[in-house]
DNA sequence: GTACGATTCAAACGATCGTTTGACCCCATC
DNA sequence: GATGGGGTCAAACGATCGTTTGAATCGTAC
């Protein structure tokens, strides 16, 4: 065999990754994802308990490597900046992680497939996941604009998230635009894109004319 | 019977809606929609043909009148303004519909289920559903922001859309958020936040100091 | 070489799935 | 009061689901 005959538990992963992201959590069945990675049918309720806990496992394993750069990137500017890095830097540590580093193939379906699921899934799989760079999103936030009221950032910090994950899980390339959504594969522009619109909308002005 | 006992049909698509927000669409069984309907198993069938025809009645009940007061609301206003409205009105036309129409348990998963479909069945779907609001918008927006590319207000467009699906889908609210997102249920507070931000951002200026 | 824990395997478990069937009921029409 | 079609019903269809079982196989330490 020329392939390196990977770990079963891995063939797994990226199997399911890959059908997960495809048909969802429940649209996909354990035999298809067994069949795919050419390994056991057992195997999944051996190596990981219950097709749920392979869920856990297939985002965790994408997510906590984009987490845990988010975090070293917005330390190692908060220690450059002495404590009050800018909106825009933040916002692109907190972008390019999850946009260069997700492979393409695979980013489409795995952070939209977090909010497919039932919140009684969902809410606790996103506190695990997501719980700390929240807090410290904010926290780096409210310091870097100490006009915006912190419940007001709050809520702009989730329209971000929400701009973000869009973009991530691909559903904009499902926007059925005139003409298709341009340079939607140059991902260095998409992030820039990104940029100028959420830094305007997370500084924008609290007080309005109307 | 203190009931109107409304027709079985649109006891099936109240049912489907209810629960296709709350486990998804493979996570619903057509029992438990009949059962909580209260109506035969086999009524899904005969009225609906299958349970895919299902979704596509139980997504277009709620998104089409909608999008009839987005494009209702978007002429008139273009019709006072002589073809060239606000920014901020156009959004506030685009966003007030989704966000003070939809009843708050059912807006949950309506818009995120979409999503959640594989790209085969939510393409189509997104055409249907989304093709004519979407040019309508466009032109609009680049109508009133003849500074900004089209090609960026494409983009920019479609960062609002996630920021306001992140929203409406009730995504939001499972954010991980320490003490949880103020004034959550408040959804006038909620619409002019949403403006506010998504104005500046889809505002914001091309040329960057950087 | 033998014993042993880790892993893989074919096979089957009971449950649930979407869909179909054919009898049955209601009620307007002739 | 016979007719006929729209609607409802219980029941069953074959297929597929997640999970479990117990034997077979592997590599390794004694």
């Amino acid at each position: 065999m020329d392939e390196p005959k990977q770990d079963t538990k891995e063939r797994i992963l990226d199997a399911a990754e890959q059908l997960f992201a495809e048909f969802g959590f429940s649209g996909t069945s354990l035999r298809a994802v067994t069949s795919s990675a050419g390994v056991n049918l057992a195997a999944v309720n051996y190596h990981f308990g219950s097709k749920e806990a392979l869920l856990h496992a297939v985002l965790g394993r994408r997510i906590a490597p984009v987490n845990e750069e988010r975090l070293k990137w917005l330390e190692r500017l908060e220690s450059e900046a002495g404590e009050r890095p800018g909106v825009r830097d933040i916002l692109q540590s907190l972008f390019a992680p999850a946009l260069l580093a997700l492979p393409e193939s695979v980013a489409r379906g795995i952070a939209g497939r977090i909010y497919a699921e039932p919140p009684s899934i969902a809410g606790p799989l996103m506190h695990d996941l997501f719980a700390e760079v929240t807090a410290r999103y904010l926290a780096a936030l409210e310091r870097a604009l100490p006009e915006v009221p912190p419940d007001e950032i709050k809520w702009r910090f989730n329209f971000v998230i929400g701009a973000m994950v869009h973009v991530v899980s691909g559903a904009a390339e499902l926007s059925p635009m005139p003409g298709g959504l341009p340079q939607v594969h140059d991902t260095q522009a998409t992030l820039e894109r990104l940029l100028d619109f959420a830094e305007a909308g997370i500084c924008a002005s609290t007080a309005r004319a109307s």
